[in-house]
DNA sequence: AACTTCCGCAACCGCATACCT
DNA sequence: GAGGTATGCGGTTGCGGAAGT
């Protein structure tokens, strides 16, 4: 779905009455969430016990007023303790859903928008070396939600992967992906595109708030913790074209399983699975040339 | 125009782990 | 160490809009 889409959780409730309350909302999410001060504590106690006669809980999309009140609720006490928040902010919603709603929408660093191909690199590259681990990946991903990469793993690449009838972990997608895609996201990275597909035409969101589809560049200049990572190859220009890029990544041991003459497809053919060969070079003729265009890959 | 199918994504659920008493 | 609670994680669901017929 593109970014300019209306989000399921404000397509219902977001029309021109809520503009105003949207608006607020928007200020709020700017501003900086204020450390969890001792006081908030009490009226959270002291607020317990009535929320306690509020039993029923709501579920579902939420709406913009809830929206304003948790994070007018944040910015005024912090985050964390999200059972007696919920309770101290008035909300009809578990500790859960509003940690949930918190962290994976109204937070002020979510980037929303289209993956880059910098981020799609790097979401392939850290599958396959961790698997599902979401919340692990989106660490590298700065202001995208492990929610948000799951989703995508899910929707865009275990659809190609359906259509090429194989799975998505098994070892013939990934040397699809390691031979075929990669390399190609690799090479628009270089060539500086640095935005998601759509994001000319991604200027809003479902509140109407700016999408972030800020260079991933920019993003991932303050990630800190992947330090000599297949990303930070990327940002730093270290490489002039695919070739020696994928050099690179392998001196620097990113492609865990292969060697580093194995890893350019168009000139060294050698995959683990022998009968790849063929298979994956039918993709690189033929059929692959369209499959994997540059166009199907931002499409994803 | 009406209906159906497909797709993307927000939200929920269950489980595991961490933390506190 | 046991029990209870809070938090985090990954899988799944279901809604709403887009696309197709």
């Amino acid at each position: 779905m593109a970014a300019s889409q209306r989000s399921r959780s404000t397509a219902a409730q977001l029309d021109v009455d809520d503009q105003a309350a949207a608006d607020q909302l928007m200020t709020m999410m700017r501003r900086p969430a204020a450390v969890l001060q001792d006081e908030a504590a009490a009226e959270e106690e002291a607020s317990a016990a009535a929320a306690d006669l509020q039993l029923e809980l709501r579920r579902g999309p939420w709406t913009v007023d809830e929206d304003l009140t948790l994070v007018n609720y944040i910015a005024d006490h912090g985050e964390g303790r999200w059972n007696s928040l919920a309770r101290a902010a008035g909300l009809k919603r578990t500790g859960k859903s509003c940690r949930l709603r918190w962290l994976n929408y109204l937070r002020p660093d979510v980037k929303r928008g289209n993956f880059t191909a910098d981020e799609q690199l790097l979401i392939l590259d850290l599958h396959s070396r961790w698997g599902n681990r979401w919340s692990k990946i989106a660490q590298h991903l700065p202001g995208r939600t492990d929610n948000e990469i799951k989703n995508y793993w899910r929707t865009r690449v275990q659809k190609h992967a359906k259509q090429l009838n194989c799975d998505a972990n098994s070892a013939r997608f990934k040397d699809a992906m390691r031979y075929l895609w990669m390399p190609r996201l690799a090479d628009a990275s270089q060539l500086g595109d640095h935005h998601g597909y759509n994001s000319t035409t991604a200027m809003g969101d479902a509140h109407g708030m700016p999408v972030m589809t800020s260079s991933s560049s920019d993003s991932f200049a303050t990630s800190e913790s992947y330090d000599g990572g297949l990303y930070a190859n990327v940002q730093d220009n270290e490489m002039v074209n695919g070739g020696d890029y994928w050099m690179q990544a392998a001196n620097k041991g990113l492609c865990s399983n292969y060697e580093s003459e194995q890893l350019h497809p168009h000139e060294h053919s050698q995959f683990q699975d022998p009968d790849l060969v063929g298979w994956v070079q039918g993709f690189s003729e033929g059929l692959s040339e369209n499959f994997w265009s540059l166009e199907d890959i931002w499409k994803m």
